[in-house]
DNA sequence: CTGAAAGCGCTAACAC
DNA sequence: GTGTTAGCGCTTTCAG
């Protein structure tokens, strides 16, 4: 493959004046630029981006760590972040973790070793401690917040929403709420979930909570337990709408009546529940993609809230 | 940060040495090994993957062009492709095109200008012949089949797959089949479609084909357009099981049975026709991306096919 | 076993 | 306007 000194020699010109004309520089001879042009045209010839990432220290492309691709609410954000850097002209690379500690220090690690510029954390598995070093290397932004000044943030506030969601299920007079959550303790969303819980409703009982819940099957799953019980919630605050589109699908089944003998909410406004016309909290979650791209190519250590929607549709009129 | 030269400095031993260590040559003495590594660990140097790329003139980096990553097709061939990246220790960017040929090119682009080692295609709107050219920069590898000689690919037998499902339908008594397709005749998955039909059933009743489905709204939209058909279809085929679900849910609506009013089949084996007991065609996109993944990094241009399942649940009995 | 030196392909002072 | 030259940070002959 033909290199930039090719086309200098070929053109008669020198290195220097072949990259001029490459970056769009004033002050080159309109004959030299239209030589080298030639030249470039008929050698079919690109820069090398590597050898230019080298001497600029800088690639334009950006990765995104993410426990997993094949779930809803992760691919909303990825889309959000991909939105952008197509407009931008920047490039992303996904490293998906499965929560692992190791593989998410890895992806860290590529701000270190230049492969990239910034990163935008989903989800992690790893304190705020073992990231925040890495700051060193390059913007690292996260889709939640932190009070970490070093870490820009794009987050939805989701105590308030899951209050909120909680209240109104209140209001409407429910007292036993059930709800489901991705993952245990150890996530940030879930103990908010927890905390607004006990907020509006007091202790939990330990049988309304159902962890590791993310397909419509696993929604299904919790009717299934939630639904025979003695004490049967009268409503259900879901972590997706697949998951509660699995709820509802299992409440149909028994007969029971939505929302009349079980009110469901579910989260992301996603297909699934439109179609099924379930109610839902819409955490933007495209928006918090888009904003936490910006946040990295500005290098912004801001803290930015996206609002959410509560959309009530049928499942808990 | 420090470079190779600095460690080479403190370490007191050349580069070369440095760069021995680096990568776990042999035949350097147990004490400059053990001295080197310290300084690196003091140091807490790691090397420029830039410069170690473009010295070795390889990335370990590889793209994956993709109309969009909001969908469920898509997500399942990302997600294969990932699942091998990640043990192979390969890392994957992520070029979406929504269709657009220039951003198509954009990504085999960067191939040739060395950003990335080779190249999966999941769906193309550009032509064979403008891709081929690209062949010479990388590896790509295709998840559709093509004669092509220099493009690798793994695929599904899609003619076979769609013949075969719209035979079981007509085997099933059914002769009013309609169904619906993602794209337009300029995709090659739709072309395969009409041809099937068409070998089982002769000429397509135009209102039988309905294009640009993509969510289940879609399938709610298809629905209310053939269900209210004077020759009403009796089975549907739909391009993707949450189009599947809209269809199934509109028929609901109508109180229709499903399957004695109307058989419906879904593809790829999605949570929500599990949940909803669709039968569907599992075209095993997970494993297309898997293969497609393996094939690009052994540089092969083999042609390996991906067979299909057909699952038959309670919407086609 | 170890080091000097020649690049990889490009950009950016710095002179002219 | 244009060319010379010194790197960017690393790997890899080639001597010794």
């Amino acid at each position: 493959m033909a290199n930039i000194n090719d086309i200098a020699k070929r053109a008669g010109v020198s290195v220097s004046t072949v990259s001029r004309v490459l970056n769009h520089h004033p002050y080159v001879s309109e004959s030299k630029r239209a030589a080298v042009q030639r030249v470039i045209d008929e050698m079919d010839y690109t820069p090398n981006r590597v050898a230019v990432d080298l001497i600029r220290k800088e690639t334009r492309r950006i990765g995104v760590i993410m426990p997993y691709n094949n779930n809803q609410a992760f691919d909303q954000l990825l889309h959000g972040v991909l939105n952008r850097s197509v407009e931008l002209d920047y490039t992303v690379m996904v490293l998906p973790t499965k929560y692992d500690p190791e593989k998410e220090l890895n992806g860290l690690h590529m701000l270190k070793n230049k492969q990239l510029d910034g990163i935008i954390i989903t989800s992690r598995s790893n304190t705020w401690d073992a990231i925040v070093p890495f700051t060193k290397y390059g913007t690292i932004v996260a889709c939640e917040y932190t009070e970490h000044p070093e870490i820009g943030c794009a987050y939805m506030d989701r105590y308030t929403s899951y209050l909120e969601t909680f209240q109104r299920l209140k209001d409407k007079g429910h007292s036993r709420v059930a709800f489901s959550t991705a993952r245990g303790e150890e996530s940030n969303s879930t103990q908010l979930t927890l905390k607004a819980y006990q907020q509006v409703f007091g202790e939990i009982p330990p049988e309304y909570h159902i962890r590791d819940c993310h397909s419509m099957d696993d929604g299904v799953r919790a009717a299934q337990q939630w639904l025979h019980l003695d004490a049967r919630p009268t409503a259900v605050y879901a972590n997706g709408d697949e998951v509660a589109a699995g709820i509802y699908q299992y409440a149909m089944s028994m007969q029971l009546e939505v929302p009349e003998d079980l009110a469901i909410i579910g989260q992301e406004n996603q297909p699934i529940g439109i179609g099924l016309q379930l109610s839902t909290v819409d955490h933007q979650l495209v928006k918090v993609g888009e904003q936490a791209f910006d946040l990295v190519i500005e290098k912004s250590k801001d803290k930015v809230e996206i609002s959410y929607h509560i959309i009530e549709r049928q499942s808990t009129q």
